[in-house]
DNA sequence: CTGTTAGCGCATTCAT
DNA sequence: ATGAATGCGCTAACAG
């Protein structure tokens, strides 16, 4: 593989001013520029990372570290970060901690080594010591989505209370007084903001206060289900669900198929905090508050280049917006 | 932040054997080998990634570029090479081409800067000069489930012929005539084996042969939803629609959905190449051929890996299994 | 088994 | 504006 050393060999001049022509920084004239370029370009010339990142202790690189690339909603936020990233000339380092705080802590090592610029952050709540030493060694940071408490790094994320808002008004819209809610985990601070905002909401609303309606799952569709099949083994009617996240209702939608039959199922209606794809297609169509993932992404990355820059970043809340899918009018 | 220097002076050993240690390369003494791990831990060391591949001119990543990582199959498979490449020692920067030609070009491009030690590709069709620069470079390269003619690398994808059988016994079986075929882009080598192989077997499975039945989209939602108008502008009747991959499926139901109603829509029975999580509640429920998403991604890995350590990678295809969701009997 | 040394490819400083 | 020289942090070759 060439290196500059070729190119400037090449172009018939030295080292240095090969270097200068291909990282723009200072001045050089038309002419030898021009040369180098060309000589860049016949020889299919590609700079070498990690010795450019060596030399200028920078790498280029964020890291991204979700939760669980599989959720569609962090899919989504990947991609949306890493179009908005490439726009500020970074490249994005994705990992994926599988919803397991030990698996953090390794890709948080394994950024650590790779020396990257700055990290995005959706954490699972569980603050290991390695993920302390990363956040105190002064490694720009910002929060996607979900934030650890007492560290102090900007959030972008959903507006929680406003979503749970738009999901209560419309449960009351729709008449249902009982209603079962099937949370996250509550050291995930999405799960703990979106369920304190149920309950701070629910009476004002109309909607029982019978704390058998409540459960918790994982924020993934097994631990959801499981989480369903009690609400239903309590024996307490209820006429609608709220999953606080879209993988919790596919799980809780599941649990009420298998113990319900469809039938039943059919005559629950279903609310979720995160819109998904196929939710227009279940019977009865299930409504949902639209958690902006691109939105989240890109500002993130954004506050994260301000951050690099030495401007301030504040964090943001993202607003939501809700899909109404009610069949007909008011039940 | 440490460098190796700082562990060394601390140990109170040379800067080579402190290298050593930490490296475990070569033998060292149990004494020095103790203090230098004491002194590396107390000072938090960790190696600098951009240092290390500069010398050994080797990363120890290995790039993965998908077309579209908010597609379920991309992100299981991604998330799959990510765990297997992790178990091998490899880290994966993992891209997204976003099924744009260009942007894959623009990502090639960045894995050859980070010199990358070999690539997991699942290509678009088209080969650009970038490209097939890439491809002759001379780096490790492994196909996923999608290949390019010509190009001389393992494959390790779906067999998609034994999956379009499948789905042809079933269509049989159920008693299907008159069956819409919705396909991808002929220039992806999974639309036209897909394609390929319902043509070939359409005939012995007792499915007419009426080429206005026929119609293909861009392996994306809004492209398959087109055809599946085109083909019901055609006004030929269909009693059952194959989808040949998880998004085309899924554009195709919203489209039966929108032109016809969810009533007639209803009558309409699906069946797909490409699971996904909701086709249960579909109704009626959406069978599908499986595709493995996540021994693709392990075995391409172990593919490339082989390659790395000088060993051969035969590729492989990957069996598909069968859901049959259909209610009842045959019709 | 260990210390010393060279050099990976590049950006940058110091002269000119 | 340019050439020569330096060193980023590390591994590997060499000498002992």
């Amino acid at each position: 593989m060439a290196t500059i050393k070729d190119v400037a060999a090449r172009a018939g001049v030295s080292l240095g001013t090969a270097s200068r022509v291909l990282s723009g920084s200072s001045q050089t004239s038309p002419e030898s520029r021009s040369r180098v370029l060309a000589a860049a370009a016949e020889l299919g010339y590609i700079a070498n990372g990690p010795a450019r990142s060596l030399r200028r202790s920078r790498t280029d690189v964020l890291g991204l570290l979700v939760s669980d690339i599989r959720n569609p909603f962090f899919s989504e936020l990947a991609h949306a970060a890493e179009q908005e990233a490439r726009h500020h000339g970074y490249t994005v380092l994705l990992a994926n901690a599988n919803e397991d705080a030990e698996q953090a802590d390794a890709y948080l090592r394994t950024f650590a080594a790779q020396r990257i610029d700055g990290l995005l952050f959706s954490p699972q709540g569980t603050v290991s010591s390695h993920l302390a030493a990363t956040l105190t060694s002064g490694l720009p940071l910002v929060f996607l989505n979900r934030t650890i408490e007492g560290v102090d790094a900007p959030l972008y994320g959903t507006d929680n209370a406003e979503g749970v808002g738009h999901a209560l008004a419309w449960l009351r819209q729709r008449g249902h007084r009982d209603v079962a809610f099937i949370g996250g985990p509550d050291t995930i601070s999405t799960g703990a903001e979106r369920r304190a905002a149920y309950l701070a909401g629910r009476e004002k609303h109309g909607i029982s206060t019978d704390d058998r309606l409540l459960d918790a799952g994982d924020f993934l569709a097994s631990g959801a289900a499981e989480a369903m099949c009690r609400v239903i083994d309590r024996g307490v009617r209820f006429t609608a669900v709220f999953g606080a996240n879209g993988l919790t209702t596919f799980g809780a939608v599941r649990a009420l198929r298998e113990r319900l039959g469809a039938e039943q199922a059919s005559r629950i209606e279903v609310v979720s905090f995160d819109d998904l794809d196929w939710f227009e297609f279940a019977s009865p169509p299930i409504s949902a508050v639209r958690n902006d993932a691109s939105s989240i992404g890109r500002l993130g990355v954004r506050g994260l280049v301000d951050l690099l820059a030495g401007r301030a970043a504040p964090g943001q809340r993202i607003a939501t917006s809700f899909v109404d899918r009610a069949r007909g009018g008011i039940r």
